[in-house]
DNA sequence: AGCTTTACACCTAGGTGATAAGCT
DNA sequence: AGCTTATCACCTAGGTGTAAAGCT
């Protein structure tokens, strides 16, 4: 995934499908994002492959993201995908808009919360049962600051649509089928929880 | 102001500036839209002016408009002019998307509501305490699916940002402010209140 | 004749990777 | 040498009034 200073959007974008939720109760959903190792990268291009560089920078301030839609009532988030594509990752570790900050050339592993606001008066008391986090090891990547594999770049530049403009090849010409491939698309089942 | 099947925006856009509330309290803000009179009108180009004619057609449905961010609290809803920039107008009786329902050449009245959300238990029963509507006479307008006056027309292009296409003349020419001078931009204040 | 709808060129606003310059 | 930053052309997405066609 980019980083720039300014923020730059995930692509693809995190989205979780959702089942098993109270229709009535009131959720939050944030997201974060942990260090996969204490392990800085580099990219060796003789041998395309990341190697690793030596110990992790300090670790950048650790945010939460809300989603926007945050808090809503169960029925709400399960009627259709939720997609975090207001998100945006930084490598500027001052950052004041809000973004998740993150040190380039080091691997994430993204995190899903989901939060059961209790409405009863003393839910402080089991505030750790309201609470609960996924990981999808499918979803870690490394942040750069430029792409560093070819062949990424053509993955982005043929599925992003904003990035239609850099096309030379019909993307429906390719052998495989790209969203299948590469999409976070995650269904979540809840149905055991709260 | 244009309305259309698909909807559009009001322009101006209708803003308020708030103080006085609770900053910890969490108050939901709404607009509606209710008719002048009974009337239906036609422009008379040779007078330039609005003649009455005839009685008003059968009512729109009357809907209320929620400010995106509610429910939310006094603080946040302070903190900056609260602008329903996302609200559109429609002639479409039969409309899907939520959009504010009107019989073009009828002149309308635009309402701002503040619902203050009672969290004390038996809040049912003074629910007319928690509700406080305003109206400006100055932000009325004939709703029409398109514009009869020219110099309207000319208002628009010059101040509207998405109608610069438009442009002949560079709007710094203009003698007068026309922010100054159409904006529904209007300071409310509810010391007085709850 | 008077009002409404549709397609359109022209904007705003902002998301892409490429490229070259900058930094250490 | 390796990584970062700034600028850019090229997109997506959608808000404008216009003009011509459609409707009643």
């Amino acid at each position: 995934m980019i980083v720039t200073k300014a923020g730059r959007r995930m692509f693809p974008t995190f989205q979780v499908q959702i089942s098993g939720m109270d229709p009535a109760a009131e959720y939050v959903l944030l997201m974060d994002f942990i260090p996969v190792d204490d392990k800085r990268y580099r990219y060796a291009f003789h041998s395309s492959s990341w190697l690793v560089a030596g110990r992790a920078d300090v670790a950048a301030p650790s945010r939460m993201h809300f989603h926007p839609d945050s808090p809503a009532r169960g029925a709400q988030w399960m009627k259709q995908t939720v997609s975090f594509d207001t998100l945006k990752l930084t490598n500027n570790l001052l950052d004041d808009n809000g973004h998740m900050i993150l040190n380039s050339m080091h691997r994430y592993q993204p995190r899903f919360h989901v939060v059961y606001v209790d409405p009863s008066p003393n839910s402080h008391l089991q505030a750790c049962r309201n609470f609960c986090s996924f990981s999808f090891p499918e979803t870690r990547f490394m942040a750069v600051t430029a792409y560093q594999n070819h062949r990424i770049t053509q993955l982005k530049i043929a599925s992003n649509p904003f990035a239609k403009g850099f096309r030379t090849t019909d993307p429906k010409d390719w052998g495989m089928s790209i969203s299948e491939s590469i999409y976070f698309f995650i269904f979540i089942k809840l149905a055991l929880w709260i």
